[in-house]
DNA sequence: GTCTATACGAAGATAGAC
DNA sequence: GTCTATCTTCGTATAGAC
């Protein structure tokens, strides 16, 4: 039964997984205002009353989910990256990013960044938690990779910042030239600290 | 005539104007979405319909009017401490942000970015050409200060990239720890460039 | 020229039929 | 339990009175 992925209680499961995978890209596209809950519904296929059965919190809920779902996305990748030895997860980080720009043609970037500086400070609470994650994981794989315990959280927080207003200038100019040049920045950076 | 502060007309360029100021601070705290035309003339004192007078273009000639306005201002800063030979350009500008980060409790931030991840194409072109104005102008501050010029350019673009972003963190973080780290890390940067 | 009143659409949310 | 129809509010924009 629990087996079977095409019995109707796994297409419901699908579908609620699709509506917060879909909140996440709008979100990432237009912010916290433009993920509308009736063109979501429709996108996903359901009627918008069926939303609050699925989301008793409303887009509240939905929203928090949708920064939480890419949040925990990330910071896997982040510690996947770690554990495995990788001595680029600068590269790691950026590509996540970079792959989201180009296959959006620059239009979408990161929902957290939008979860941050969203008015409902229920949000960029949110935000703050999975900022705070990435830090933690990246802090980590820096002083694996030799960077002193003292300077390695203060450059993780440069990562994170960094990284994400390489983002939003990318989406500006539509190239992800700020990405490249920030990232290579941010190695010469990482590999000073290194040395010292 | 033209000196009477209290004349009819004065007066009325002096309420175009805090509408473009006001609505430059919505936007920094809530993004072009979260501004309101009708919130803004409650505000600023004047009736709605006033607002398409002074406006014609509506709404997106007031969002593009107001982040030119913040833009050309922080042109301005960088452009008095390079031509000043502050040596600490880098602070200029990220002072400018603590500052607003301080004073609106971090509910504000930058109204730059906010256009620049807008849906509407037209606000991110407008975001574009003030990140490449900041951009030149903190190029030439970095080459004043003895770093290479092939180098200069990638890292100003680093410096605006990090900042904006550590203006993201703070307030989701409510606390401008983001934006000291960074700094630091950048003046790190910005030093080791200079040297070699 | 300045402002009042309103049109029109879309948003979030809910009541209640089935 | 699932979906239809609707309520209320707020957005931009405009028509037309003064």
């Amino acid at each position: 039964m629990t087996t079977d992925t095409n019995a109707p209680t796994g297409r419901r499961t699908d579908t609620r997984r699709r509506m917060v995978v879909g909140a996440a890209k709008v979100i990432a596209a237009g912010g916290v205002d433009a993920m509308s809950l009736r063109e979501l519904a429709i996108q996903a296929g359901v009627p918008l009353g069926s939303t609050y059965h699925h989301f008793p919190g409303g887009k509240a809920q939905l929203v928090d989910e949708a920064v939480r779902l890419v949040g925990a996305q990330v910071t896997q990748l982040i510690e996947d990256a770690r554990t495995q030895g990788t001595d680029t997860v600068l590269q790691v980080f950026a590509d996540r990013w970079r792959r989201v720009l180009e296959a959006s043609e620059y239009a979408a970037g990161c929902p957290v960044a939008a979860a941050a500086v969203a008015t409902d400070p229920r949000h960029q609470e949110v935000a703050r938690e999975v900022f705070a994650d990435w830090h933690r994981a990246l802090t980590r794989a820096l002083r694996d990779s030799g960077v002193p315990a003292k300077r390695a959280g203060r450059l993780a927080r440069t990562v994170v910042a960094a990284t994400e207003g390489a983002v939003a200038l990318a989406r500006a100019s539509r190239t992800s030239d700020p990405l490249d040049e920030v990232v290579a920045e941010l190695s010469e950076l990482v590999e000073s600290a290194r040395a010292r």
